[in-house]
DNA sequence: CAGTAACG
DNA sequence: GGGC
């Protein structure tokens, strides 16, 4: 019996322009977590509040030349930390490269991510449904790797009251939407409890876009 | 509404 | 768990 005619990497299409690349970071996730550690001793993951007043439950840093940031002045891209008052640290290069990796893997050769937004999950914590908007040009793809313990990924579609499909996401997983779907609505439900080895109870999410 | 709460 |  031959595996390898059953073990494929074929991207496995949850929507119009939408790709789940399973496993695709698995070769390099330890250069990504301790990338990961190395943006978090520089800018520390903090929560962030909503322009409606709310705290957000996952904790939020970015690395790049922009970093997402909200706040009661709205969602937006800044150049500075507004923690430190300083930039924000560079793309390391095993991120930049899993992401360009796989957006050309999801058929889009020319992605350059100028931020990779990185969200911690305790148990507990989860996203709403929402869109990547504050981005100036939607030709660019979303690439988003997950790391550490599972979580089920909403995927909506262009309006938020249409029925989001559940998507089971794993360690190593990547996930690649653009074109007809770049303004997809999209969130996590709440993570559970669990224990993963490299990440212990937590989830991480990367989230690398072009903002300008 | 990148949110919470209340309610079926 | 889903919609407002």
């Amino acid at each position: 019996m031959n595996h390898e005619l059953f073990s494929d990497d074929t991207p496995l299409p949850i929507g119009d322009g939408a790709l789940l690349l399973r496993g695709f970071a698995l070769g390099v996730d330890d250069a990504l977590l301790e990338a990961v550690d190395a943006v978090s001793a520089e800018a520390p993951a903090r929560r962030l509040c909503t322009p409606g007043g709310h705290r957000m439950s996952v904790e939020t840093t970015s690395c790049g030349r922009w970093g997402w940031v909200s706040d009661a002045a709205g969602y937006r891209y800044a150049e500075c930390d507004p923690v430190s008052g300083r930039a924000w640290p560079a793309m390391p290069e095993p991120l930049r490269r899993i992401a360009v990796a796989a957006a050309a893997r999801a058929g889009h050769a020319h992605f350059d991510p100028d931020t990779c937004l990185i969200n911690r999950y305790a148990p507990g914590a989860r996203m709403g449904l929402h869109q990547d908007r504050n981005e100036h040009d939607f030709s660019q793809p979303i690439v988003s790797v997950s790391l550490g313990l599972p979580i089920v990924f909403q995927f909506g579609g262009l309006q938020r009251s249409d029925r989001p499909q559940r998507v089971p996401l794993a360690h190593g997983d990547v996930l690649v939407w653009g074109g007809p779907t770049r303004l997809a609505f999209h969130g996590v439900l709440t993570l559970k409890a669990g224990i993963h080895p490299l990440t212990g109870a937590s989830r991480i999410n990367l989230t690398f876009r072009r903002a300008r």
